[in-house]
DNA sequence: ATTATTTTGTGATATTCATCACAATGACTA
DNA sequence: TAGTCATTGTGATGAATATCACAAAATAAT
């Protein structure tokens, strides 16, 4: 795998802001790795050195509640992890565990730095990204609050759907337990209204397969219960 | 009152990285007002072209969830208001109103960018603010997803305590419908709450105005329930 | 293959809270 | 001053869902 930067296929949209120059310094100060289902990305509680650079895969952000494992929200490539602590914090407030075969770049903090004084495009889009990533948590806190377990689900599987793998067909790389962290729920619930969602022909499940079969109704459950 | 930002006596961190010039950039092109208890600042689903700066004054951050207004958090000056909406998105994703009797600065969208395109530190320091929301916003949603009525209420006053009004005495801004949407339960279960803690011997209740009397206690309710 | 170990399905029970209902108080208004 | 309207206190009831308790599958490990 090349480790030039400006031939990364996985450039964000605010990487492909950079000069070639500032390319040239990231590809030079970073650390590409690939990980394993189920490893540590970066772990709450540890020292944060690096900005991390999810290349391909798909990781889940959690964190430690105050009675459960919290998972905050899925993340999926390309993207940028960790940015809120590099800026807001030193030790790591999260955790970051991918949930399939990932590729990560680790890239110096200080060079990051140095990139984003001096390229006002790429702040420009990181704030932008900031402050999306607020307001959409806003929004999914009052919703995870608010509405009932068959909602919750609903919304959690249509975001699977829609934004992680763009297909009602898909497999979920979650266990019932983690889904359950995901929802706020018990493991046990979420076995019960999956199982609800294939009597009701919403759903075909094959283990860890779902097929939406019938995503209008899913929308209907999402808004309603 | 002055409309010159040098001699503003609120001024944030951030802003008092800025240049005097910017500063003079600043006051001439901002418009300052008072506002009442209960004025709206900001609206959703309004059009937004200015950042807001509240100047002195409490204001709560709110919008409105699939079943019931959600409080997201309760805002004191100094501090901005809405910048998330400014720069993730052109319509406000939620509203402000002011708590208490208030002064904000509504600053032009453009001269705000301008300055912090000019200002390495200043955009430094926004970012670590944006930084800083995120993670908080992260833990607070945990904690009121998994906590229960009693420890939400706890934390929800502590906060009051420490963090808005420093002191362990004060008069509680807010309706208990209020309340309610800020912990995510019911008007009445606030009431009954609130009266147990007086019961407890934890809380002295006047009206609105409340004595933590037993600040030990309050703490471990917020821990355990 | 054969154990372990983790994951999942499902019933019975218990708990936390929301909701409904209405009285009481306080605040603002005509 | 009375009269309307918003706020608060408190009981009774019901609904949603967590928890406990196992059994059954499915995976991983030896």
């Amino acid at each position: 795998m090349t480790n030039d930067c400006r031939l990364c296929p996985m450039k964000t949209k605010a990487t492909s802001m950079l000069s070639d120059c500032s390319l040239d310094q990231l590809s030079n100060n970073h650390l590409e790795l690939k990980l394993q289902k189920g490893d540590a990305i970066i772990k709450q509680g540890t020292y944060s050195t690096n900005v991390t650079f999810l290349r391909s895969g798909i990781a889940k952000i959690h964190l430690a509640g105050p009675y459960n494992e919290q998972i905050v929200k899925i993340a999926k490539a390309p993207c940028y992890l960790g940015l809120p602590t590099t800026f807001g914090s030193k030790i790591n407030q999260y955790s970051v565990t991918a949930v399939s075969d990932v590729e990560v770049c680790y890239i110096d903090l200080t060079v990051f730095q140095t990139i984003l004084d001096e390229n006002k495009t790429f702040t420009q889009e990181l704030i932008q990204e900031f402050c999306r990533n607020e307001l959409e948590s806003f929004h999914r806190c009052a919703n995870r609050t608010q509405k009932m377990i068959r909602g919750n689900m609903a919304d959690a599987l249509l975001d699977f759907a829609d934004n992680i793998f763009k297909s009602d067909s898909f497999n979920l790389p979650l266990s019932q337990t983690e889904f359950a962290n995901l929802v706020d729920t018990s493991r046990e619930s979420v076995s019960r209204v999956l199982s609800e969602f294939e009597k009701d022909g919403i759903l075909k499940i094959t283990g860890r397969k779902i097929d939406i079969l019938n995503k209008k109704s899913l929308v209907l459950v999402s808004q309603n219960g």
